[in-house]
DNA sequence: GAAGATTGATGAATCAATCTTT
DNA sequence: AAAGATTGATTCATCAATCTTC
C-alpha cells in the first residue's frame, strides 16, 4: 500500500509553485531548495566521517588552514578572511580546537592586539588522518562523477564571482 | 598596489590539495567547498530579501508549507518530514512564527498528542508579500540563467537520490 | 511500549557592544 | 579614531532526555 516511492519533494514543490504563482522564477526556487538540501546532506556525511577524529567540518577547515600555513600559525582575523566567516565564529572554532589540544593560542611578537592560532603536533596528526578519511570517501560526494563535480564547481563559481568572492585577495 | 583581483580561493585550495595529497578526490573537495560557500551566500541574500517581512528563510519555508496545505494547518511532526528537518527544529521555528502572529498552535481533534500549526490571516499576507519579493529577485540566484539553474538542480538531485530523499513520501 | 511534542544541551553562524592596543 | 579580539545575545540545526497521550 502506498504510492510508488519515486516522489521527489522538490519536483513536487516546483509543480505547486508554477500552479500558484506561474512565475519565471520557478527554476531558481528549485535550484535554491536543492542547494539547501544538499548542503544539509553533505554536512551530515562530512561530520560523520570526521567524528572518529573528534572534528566537525568547520573545525576541520580551520585546522587545515593552519596545517597549510608557512609557520603553522595565523592571526585569528586572517583566518576569518580566508575561511570567509565572521571573526566571532573564528573565536568559537579556535576555542573548541584549543580545548581538544589541536591548536594553541599564542601572542604576536610585534602587535600585542593580535592573537595567533598555532597548530600542535596532535593537531597535525588529526589533520592528516581526517584528510585521508575524507579523500577516501571523496568528501561524501557520491554518486557524482568527476565531470559532474567539475560542472557543479564551475556553475557555483559564477555565483561566487557575483557575490564578490574574488575581491578579498589583494595582497597589501 | 596588490595582485590582480582574479584570485579564486577555491581554485587556490584545489592547487594546494593536489600538491599536498595528489589525490583523485580533488574535484570532490572543490565541489563540496563550493556548495558550502554558495549556501552561505544564498542564505545571506534570502534573509536580506525577507527581512522587511520579519522572516528568515527557514521560517519562510515553514510558513509556505502551511500556506499550501489544504486546511491551512499541519501537525508539527508532519512539517518536520516535509521540510526534512529535526522535530525540535520545527518546535523552534513555530515558536518564532507564533510570537510574530503568523501562526497559531491548535490542538488536534481526535489525537491529543499532536499539535497543529495553523497559518493566520497575517501569516497569509506575509507569505504572499515575501513570495513576491523572492520571485522578483529570482531567489537570489544571480547571475545564473535558466539552463544553469536546471543543470544545477539535476546534478544535486542525484545526490539527494543517493541520500534517500525520495523514500519518505509513501502515503500510508 | 510507542508516538508526538517539548525542554535542555551543544555546535555553528551572525550581530551589537566592549576592551585592549595601536 | 581604528584595528584585533572577546563576550553576550539571537537564530538554526542536531541530540538526549522527559512528558503526555495513544
Amino acid at each position: 500500500v502506498g504510492k510508488p516511492s519515486t516522489f521527489d519533494p522538490i519536483a513536487e514543490a516546483s509543480r505547486q509553485w508554477d500552479r500558484h504563482w506561474g512565475t519565471a522564477a520557478t527554476p531558481s526556487m528549485s535550484a535554491v531548495t536543492s542547494v539547501m538540501r544538499v548542503h544539509q546532506i553533505l554536512m551530515a556525511r562530512l561530520n560523520g566521517l570526521l567524528r572518529p577524529y573528534g572534528l566537525t567540518f568547520p573545525r576541520y577547515e580551520a585546522l587545515m588552514l593552519l596545517y597549510y600555513s608557512r609557520r603553522g600559525s595565523l592571526p585569528l582575523g586572517k583566518m576569518g578572511q580566508r575561511l570567509q566567516v565572521h571573526r566571532t565564529s573564528v573565536t568559537n572554532t579556535i576555542d573548541g580546537l584549543e580545548r581538544q589540544g589541536y591548536v594553541e593560542r599564542q601572542s604576536h611578537d610585534s602587535d600585542r592586539r593580535t592573537t595567533l592560532a598555532a597548530i600542535t603536533k596532535r593537531g597535525r596528526q588529526a589533520a592528516e588522518e581526517a584528510t585521508a578519511a575524507l579523500n577516501e570517501d571523496r568528501f561524501g560526494t557520491a554518486p557524482l562523477r568527476q565531470g559532474e563535480l567539475e560542472g557543479l564547481t564551475e556553475t557555483l563559481r559564477r555565483v561566487r564571482i557575483d557575490a564578490g568572492d574574488f575581491e578579498n585577495a589583494v595582497s597589501s
